[in-house]
RNA sequence: GGAGCCUUAGCUCAAUUGGUUAGAGCGCCGCCCUGUCACGGCGGAGGUUGCGGGUUCGAGCCCCGUAGGCUCCGCCA
């Protein structure tokens, strides 16, 4: 037996007892004669004394010993000297005295110390299995094991069967770009890898499996962020004969489960919802974080004949005027205004307009331009008091929403009304984070894109129109018409979409035509979903949830990558195994493949 | 494709307005230290200030370029 006991299971009941103990070296207390070495493995610390009167052999070789030294060491349980008990410590009562030392294997100078943040990301990244011996990283594992565990567990006992489907699958046009496999067998030919399960798994509806889930590898090659990898993880969920009210409940089960199991917590349910189009009124956003107020008011109303002719013409273009008041954020620096100017412009505004009220005075180069009963109105609509600043709008109704959305969420940062700064200033405990589910309903089915210059897919091309608009579908009025297509949002964070399906395979073919996927194409890329939809397809939709947002939420990490064991960084570099790499020319040969040449630059 | 911030010892950081030999803590090496728990004490090694160019009597600091990292926009059905 290599160990007889874990690093945090010895307490005052075990003293007398002989024990082995297996583990990394986490710090030594060398002085000189009595050395304390704390012993840790996964589970926790536990001191271990070496005596030079008990033992001269074991204190000589105890010298040598370095943090992160592998070491196993046999002995007797020993209660602490009165008064050296550590409190802080599970076993802190008592130490090991041992009789043998075995040194598994000496570490080098460590890259970076395991106890201290590094801020160095490429470092870390580059000794990525050390960076996961720290505490916060193997917690992250670990909540991320139980997370994914409750989702078995819950999704098992609502009768929904765990399906795997193929990695090497095939490129589709709609969606993300593909990552492709060149074929061996068939040369020139290639397999795409999976952007998600989407199509395998209206398949397995149509195969009667009628409850499906899968934690599924999914890779889309697009550029990074904080909160996107190349490749990522989905809780992939389809179902068949339900209503998006059947999608809802499991999942708000299956969510509370997982808060359950990762963080003992009991999420309420069921979660509030909001149409695309409220959402986007209320909050600037189509995953709003409601968990502070600022919310975008409509002031057409009042500025309807307005002689303001910023306001005026936007009004008269059938676009809007909306505001955000900012309460007790009339102190806003220079520097403030001109990083939300840049917001504002980057998302499409021409500029910014905003009134600070200091000193009962309305402070603003456009205040000059309204009404005495404007002010009123302005006034009463935005409950405006002394030290607020007002931020306007004036676009058209989809501009105007996302800038002062965009707006919001900064402000709140900059106010810090999520108190994340004061948090972690006093290192106090934050008390329970705040939790705010939300269901996010009824998108657009449609999304124009200029560049393309045709319609595309809001959510998928296999979404199905909501029943009341189909109407609108059939009079082919695209930006009317509403899907049966649903987000999740967590504090501001989309973790997970889905939709009813196309079931009908005329449906599906029209759905095709309004996207302007020719016929040709139609057969040749979605032949075998046709063909499938002709053979009994039940009504069926579902849902999928980004598992690595989740995590990292409940992790309370600003990365995806703090929760997942080997992230590449935003390049989409390994830097740990140095990949993507150069492969050997006769790989490429056996696979037909030729490198163009290098740009010359 | 674009924008912002960053890059000084193994790590975390400092270095006044451009001015002597680029410092500190931790780590590392050596010596001392018998109840610590971030043990302590003394000493030592360790630097092409990412790289290239420019301005200057003089550049870690100013300018230009470039590489890398992070964040964001575009992109992500």
């Amino acid at each position: 037996m290599f160990r007889t006991h874990d690093c945090n299971s010895l307490r005052k009941s075990d003293i007398g007892g002989q024990v082995t103990l297996a583990g990394w070296v986490n710090v030594t207390r060398d002085h000189g004669g009595v050395i304390f070495i704390d012993l840790r493995d996964r589970e926790g610390l536990t001191q271990v004394v070496f005596r030079p009167e008990e033992n001269a052999e074991l204190a000589r070789e105890a010298h040598t010993l370095r943090s992160e030294d592998v070491i196993q060491v046999s002995g007797r349980v020993a209660a602490r000297l009165p008064g050296t008990e550590n409190p802080n410590l599970a076993t802190g009562d008592v130490e090991l005295i041992p009789s043998k030392l075995r040194i598994l294997n000496r570490a080098d100078t460590l890259p970076f110390p395991i106890d201290a943040e590094p801020q160095n990301e490429d470092l870390r990244m580059t000794h990525r299995y050390f960076d996961l011996r720290r505490p916060r990283l193997a917690r992250n594992l670990r909540v991320r094991h139980r997370a994914a565990k409750a989702t078995r567990d819950y999704l098992d006992s609502q009768g929904f069967v765990e399906v795997e489907t193929p990695i090497l699958s095939k490129s589709t046009p709609e969606g993300a770009r593909d990552f492709l496999v060149p074929s061996r067998i068939t040369p020139g030919k290639f397999y795409a890898l999976p952007q998600a399960p989407q199509q395998y798994k209206q398949l397995l509806m149509v195969a009667g499996v009628e409850k499906y889930f899968q934690i599924a590898k999914c890779f889309r090659d697009e550029d990074m962020r904080a909160d996107r990898q190349l490749e990522f993880t989905q809780i992939d969920i389809e179902a068949s004969f339900v209503t998006p009210d059947d999608i809802f409940i499991v999942t708000e089960g299956m969510l509370a489960a997982i808060f359950k199991a990762a963080l003992n917590i009991d999420v309420k349910t069921p979660f509030d919802r909001l149409t695309y189009r409220d959402a986007v009124n209320r909050f600037g956003s189509d995953k709003p974080d409601r968990r502070f107020g600022i919310e975008l008011v409509d002031l057409g109303e009042i500025f309807r004949e307005s002689s303001f002719k910023v306001f005026r013409s936007a009004l008269d273009a059938s676009g809007v005027v909306k505001a955000i008041n900012a309460k007790g954020f009339a102190g806003i620096t220079i520097g403030q205004a001109d990083e939300l100017t840049e917001i504002a412009k980057l998302h499409g505004a021409k500029g910014l307009a905003f009134i600070k009220i200091e000193n009962g005075e309305w402070k603003s180069p456009i205040v000059k331009f309204f009404s005495e009963k404007e002010k009123t109105a302005l006034q009463s609509k935005l409950n405006i008091e002394e030290g607020d600043c007002v931020f306007f709008g004036a676009d058209k109704w989809q501009i105007a929403c996302e800038v002062l959305g965009r707006l919001r969420v900064r402000i709140a940062e900059i106010q810090d009304l999520l108190g994340r700064a004061r948090q972690r200033q006093s290192g106090s405990d934050p008390g329970a984070p705040e939790w705010d589910f939300l269901w996010v309903t009824d998108f657009p089915l449609f999304e124009w894109s200029p560049e393309e210059n045709k319609w595309n897919a809001m959510h998928h091309p296999f979404t199905r129109p909501k029943a009341e608009d189909m109407p609108l579908f059939e009079a082919k009025k695209f930006p009317d018409v509403r899907a049966e297509a649903y987000d999740i949002v967590l504090n501001g964070v989309e973790i997970g979409g889905g939709s009813m399906r196309i079931h009908e395979p005329e449906l599906q073919d029209k759905m095709f035509e309004a996207l302007g996927i020719s016929s040709e194409d139609r057969q040749s890329q979605f032949g075998h979903l046709l063909r499938a939809l002709r053979l009994g397809a039940p009504p069926h939709g579902g849902i999928a949830l980004g598992l690595d947002r989740l995590v990292m939420l409940i992790c309370d990490e600003q990365s995806i990558r703090d929760v997942m064991a080997f992230p590449k960084n935003n390049r989409g570099l390994d830097l740990m195994s140095n990949s993507p790499a150069e492969v050997d020319p006769r790989q490429l040969r056996d696979l037909g493949i030729k490198l163009a040449k290098e740009k010359n630059l």
